[in-house]
DNA sequence: ATTCCACGGGAAAGCATGGACC
DNA sequence: GGTCCATGCTTTCCCGTGGAAT
């Protein structure tokens, strides 16, 4: 108290508003793509079930805001509605991700992993027929098994709600049946938001989360543009610079903490992906960033010198296929004439 | 043209987990 | 407790395919 005055050090007053996983109570410069899903889920008002919606953009540009976003909004109408948000990175093919969605709307005491039928889960979740059910399956891109999405198509009162980044290879992977099912479904794009919309989303989380005057204009322009239209790096930036300035005690947030931290604001999101890798897919990982660029033959030979039970050739095969899925690493060349390359 | 290497689908084996039953 | 069974996940094995190197 005395001697210290507030003044001379930057607050951090919220700090959950500089978080991933904040969702704000209103959404600034997407008003159409909001209104798009709102429509498209606008159904479930009368009872009915609404139309499956995709939102498709690169990363940060606020997909998975919008649909929890919307249906947080929609929840307010609709008394018995149920939600559920299943990230399938995590819950990665059929079983986890049914588990997941049924594990939101019911006690699954009796329901166990591993030992419980497919089918039982799916036959559970058709009985809960009594109330209209949102799902939004968050990466569904890395989905490995899409056998998931049509059984959940397939069930009257569940509303899916997909989010992933690229159109066509999400619906590469889908198989005939399912691609037909979905052709005529929602679909709202985003694009990267310009410099502009992200000093404005920065703006909003400075006046709610940090003290006043902690940080310029300029200042924020550099967080901006350093994010390449990417609002989770900026936001992100934002919080490590805000974070610095905290410990070296001073009152602002300066250019020189900003250019400080964007490296590793950029680096935190790929480190996130590797560590959920394992560990023969970390050396993996490791043996390819060292050489930048490697051929699959000359990449084995180092892995298997590497650990100390390597892995088959065949096996590796798939974990590079699910390096490459992870964007970590692009496979340039079929067959023989393959290389790795290692995602800058 | 032939050989070589790698890919990737699919079958089977091996592993872990949890229930049922004794 | 101990044993057996069902289930799903991972890994390995087998092998047809095809582009690249010789």
């Amino acid at each position: 108290m005395a001697g210290v005055s507030h003044a001379t050090k930057l607050v951090i007053q919220d700090a959950r508003v500089l978080q991933d996983d904040f969702i704000p109570k209103e959404v600034k410069h997407r008003d159409p793509e909001v209104n798009r899903i709102s429509d498209a889920l606008a159904p479930i008002t009368d009872g009915d079930s609404g139309e499956t919606t995709f939102l498709l953009g690169p990363t940060g540009v606020g997909k998975t805001c919008l649909a929890q976003f919307v249906t947080e909004r929609l929840r307010e109408q609709v008394l018995d509605l149920q939600t559920c948000y299943v990230n399938c990175w995590e819950d990665y093919n059929r079983y986890r991700t049914l588990y997941r969605v049924l594990d939101a709307v019911t006690s699954t005491h009796d329901i166990h992993r591993q030992s419980t039928p497919q089918d039982v889960l799916l036959n559970r979740l058709r009985e809960l027929d009594d109330a209209p059910y949102v799902i939004i399956l968050d990466e569904v891109d890395q989905l490995q098994d899409t056998k998931a999405l049509y059984d959940l198509y397939s069930i009257p009162h569940i509303t899916m709600v997909l989010v992933a980044n690229r159109e066509d290879t999400l619906f590469a992977g889908f198989g005939d049946r399912l691609r037909s099912r979905l052709q005529s479904s929602i679909r709202v794009r985003l694009a990267a938001y310009n410099s502009d919309a992200l000093v404005a989303i920065l703006r909003d989380r400075v006046r709610w989360g940090l003290s006043d005057n902690s940080i310029g204009t300029g200042v924020l322009d550099q967080v901006a543009d350093s994010a390449a239209g990417d609002a989770r790096v900026a936001i992100g930036t934002l919080r490590r610079a805000a974070r610095a300035a905290t410990t070296a005690g001073v009152d602002r947030i300066t250019t020189e903490l900003v250019a400080d931290v964007v490296p590793e604001a950029k680096a935190a999101i790929r480190q996130k992906n590797v560590a959920q890798l394992t560990p023969d897919q970390q050396v993996l990982y490791e043996v390819a960033t060292e050489h930048g660029e490697i051929a699959p033959g000359e990449l084995y030979d180092e892995y298997a010198h590497r650990v100390s039970d390597p892995k088959s050739k065949r096996t590796v095969r798939k974990y590079m296929g699910k390096l490459a899925q992870y964007n970590l690493v692009d496979a340039v060349g079929q067959k023989r004439g393959r290389r790795y390359h290692v995602v800058e």
